[in-house]
DNA sequence: TGTACATCAGTGAACGCGCGTTCACTGATGTAC
DNA sequence: TGTACATCAGTGAACGCGCGTTCACTGATGTAC
């Protein structure tokens, strides 16, 4: 989510300190990356990003041991990047209070805005990307793809027990379904925005998440 | 959703009033989107239906002009389908409560229940893998999509706002987001569902907004 | 009741093209002595 | 400071194979007279 690349390298022709095939081969990744999500990882080839990079198509077996190579790094480095932001979001909210609920609170109202902020071009989430084109990955990437998607779920889990910890909620809740629907909301939500195209649902529907939340645990 | 296909024709070798060539189509249709939701409409090879099917790859081109004339026929018997599973639950939420938040909260339920029974095998939605892979499917195809999403997005969306004229409800909503929320918790829950291979997940999720709507227009 | 013709539901072989992958080779840059 | 060698970051051409699509042809079933 949250692309979280500048990409379109601005015109610092020199100045970059990362060697000549490191620029090459990220340049790959930010391409791959916009593609899979767009059109999907069979309908995105070798050629065109090739092309996008301006090199020629061996070149790009310089890079990646194969096709499935370069899914495993885009797929490896989407999840680090995400984490990036829910560290530096995560780290933000507890600044702002001390408090499980209203830290919480805050995460999701951040993440929205930040989620928000990259969606200018390609609404689309990698992990339906994945998920709804099986066959073309190899195991191992979908597996990677589902680790990341339970390690992002257990920070919200264990975010909500040490809320239930501190709150009385005010209906009787399954901690689980609603560690669930943070990820199953957000998921769900691109895909509505990419089918639509209507980019706005993500972050609105991040906040109804956040209401939910907020009421179930809000005293009266 | 619901993939609402016996499929697996039981042995009524005959007794079957449709045509030779009728069966033969509709169990093309029932292999292509068995496959497409479990791998994807790429990846999903025109041989492998014809073998499923016990033809040879030519007698499909008997049935369908080209390949994207299958993805059209199989998006186009899926939204009849489910809507007439929405029709059907809708007009026996209606049957048991006049009111209109009352018949809303039953049909959630009963289309829990309905979807629940149907995720036998494949979790997965049409909608994603036609939304996921944008390059591979041709315009009209991921057209009737988006149009069909509407369509059902129109349908809670007007329940909602039959809703809004008999309760005041104890929040300030958004109706809008709120509509949104519906099929955006059905398809992020099908995701997860196939991503982490938990497919109780999609009636717990639609659970979960029922009691969310409940909530906020339960009078206190 | 038999014949002629049309439609249905396919078959079999061939084509062609895109696409991932390989392989031998190469110019530029870095490092050892 | 110059030479030898290694590594980096690729190039260009060819291959092969899967896959969608076409085309001429065909046996079985239905319909008209």
């Amino acid at each position: 989510m949250a692309n979280g690349i500048q990409a379109k390298t601005a015109p610092q022709v020199q100045s970059d300190e990362r060697s000549k095939g490191e620029r090459t081969r990220a340049r790959l990744l930010d391409l791959a990356y916009e593609a899979m999500i767009a059109k999907g990882f069979a309908a995105t080839s070798v050629e065109e990003l090739v092309d996008g990079a301006g090199i020629s198509k061996s070149g790009f077996f310089y890079h990646f041991r194969d096709k499935n190579d370069l899914a495993r790094q885009v797929v490896a480095r989407y999840r680090r990047q995400n984490e990036e932001l829910l560290d530096r979001v995560e780290a933000r909210a507890r600044e702002l209070s001390d408090d499980p609920l209203h830290s919480f609170l805050i995460y999701l109202r951040l993440y929205a805005e930040a989620v928000e902020g990259g969606l200018d071009l390609t609404p689309g989430c990698l992990v339906a990307t994945v998920t709804y084109q099986e066959r073309s990955f190899a195991h191992d990437v979908r597996q990677a793809n589902a680790e990341m998607v339970a390690a992002w779920r257990d920070r919200v889990r264990r975010w909500l027990d040490d809320i239930v910890r501190v709150y009385r909620p005010n209906a009787e809740i399954d901690v689980e379904a609603l560690a669930d629907a943070a990820w199953s909301t957000i998921f769900g939500a691109f895909t509505v925005a990419k089918t639509l195209g209507r980019p706005g649902v993500v972050s609105d529907q991040i906040l109804l998440y956040r209401d939910t939340v907020r009421r179930l645990f809000a005293e009266r």
